[in-house]
DNA sequence: CCCTGTATTTCGCCC
DNA sequence: GGGCGAAGTACAGGG
């Protein structure tokens, strides 16, 4: 990775045209060739970037280029979208190159589809004889998080959140309606399911016969030996 | 900004829990106290960050992890939501700050305005033997986008968007209305303009014999001389 | 490989 | 300021 601080003008033409003005700026290349311009404020996100697989060719400015102070001119080209990023450099102030090697990535941890994935190994927390059918088990209006059988073969539809508001009872109330004018399904019982269930949810899913199950994630991790990667 | 290359694990908690294992990478310590955690390669996005507002302190390591090698630690809190991320420095290899100072920012283009003066320059798009009278025609409850006259020397009101929605009707009937109204313009036919119009604007449109037009930005810019600062 | 849905989304617009 | 929709979205998972 190479890292220049510099003053320059940036302009880039693709999907859309942009332009930045002369300042100064942090210009990151990476080893894939990728270059992002960034300011010293804002978000995570780049000023301007182009993304790999890119290539950056280094030009001499033109006169008229060299009477306006640029002294480099960095030239990075997408070949599959002729997307183009055009830097002009005045003046360098820090240029650096560093050997960081492949990164071994980020362990993501704690989201919803962990936790059905979890719920759907450890499936006998729904109840002793619980079964699982399948994940995502499509209906008309979109994806049931689990459907299950319980102990006496009854069908059994799992809200899932990592946490329990109204929206998802009232989503989960929208399955069972459906599914449960269906004879090969019904009659269908709901289990809402969450890490942490809001009162109002609570009370809105029992008043509609919905059993409520708040879940230990940490608990469901422990058990689980593909998920402790980071312990 | 600062910036850091060094040997480091980094963990978050927050939203979700996410962890990296040691290895070595950018960290980009920007001025409103942001931080962002790069490697030498993927996208623009950084493998983990802090957005602003948030806090960095600088700890000494404990005992078990100067036993593992941590030599500094840093923890970057945001009061606001309580998220958390801590990295875990093992080695600094680069360490250097630079004054930025703000940026001007990006001036983004392919917008409307850029449409404007596309369609301005392209008015034939309009229709055969259309002339263009003048760009931002004011009137007394705003401008017009694009006033123009037809192959019959009739005027004709185009309002722009991007995306054509109801309101974007709605405003040129009540140019059209007003305009028509003047015995000088009048008669007044209108053009809705939009790189994607929908449906039920299309209705509303037509219903009020305003003329639909959707624009193929990518082959209106392939015409335009003007537009190709870059090259 | 394409499609679809989510995101620690971020960003801009409009009310 | 809050809500909503787009993004040069990026990114992962399923069919």
């Amino acid at each position: 990775m190479r890292l220049v601080i510099a003053q320059c003008s940036v302009d880039y033409a693709g999907r859309l045209s942009a332009h930045l003005p002369l300042a100064t700026r942090l210009l990151m290349l990476k080893s894939d060739g990728s270059v992002l311009v960034h300011s010293d404020g804002g978000s995570y996100k780049p000023l301007n970037w182009m993304s790999p697989p890119c290539t950056l060719t280094v030009l001499e400015p033109d006169d008229a280029q060299t009477e306006a102070g640029v002294t480099e001119v960095w030239r990075v080209s997408q070949a599959k979208t002729a997307d183009m990023l055009v830097v002009s450099i005045h003046h360098v102030l820090h240029d650096s190159a560093h050997e960081l090697g492949i990164d071994p990535g980020l362990q993501k941890d704690g989201v919803e589809a962990h936790l059905q994935k979890l719920l759907a190994e450890q499936i006998e927390l729904l109840g002793e004889g619980h079964t699982l059918v399948r994940r995502e088990y499509m209906t008309a209006i979109g994806p049931v998080d689990i459907l299950a059988r319980d102990a006496n073969g009854s069908s059994v539809a799992v809200e899932l959140k990592r946490r329990g508001d109204i929206d998802g009872v009232e989503q989960l109330t929208r399955y069972l309606e459906l599914m449960n004018r269906d004879p090969h399904l019904a009659p269908v019982t709901g289990v809402f399911a969450a890490q942490e269930i809001k009162p109002q949810a609570r009370t809105l899913a029992e008043d509609r016969g919905i059993r409520c199950l708040v879940l230990d994630y940490d608990a469901m991790r422990g058990l689980d030996d593909s998920g402790s990667r980071l312990f």
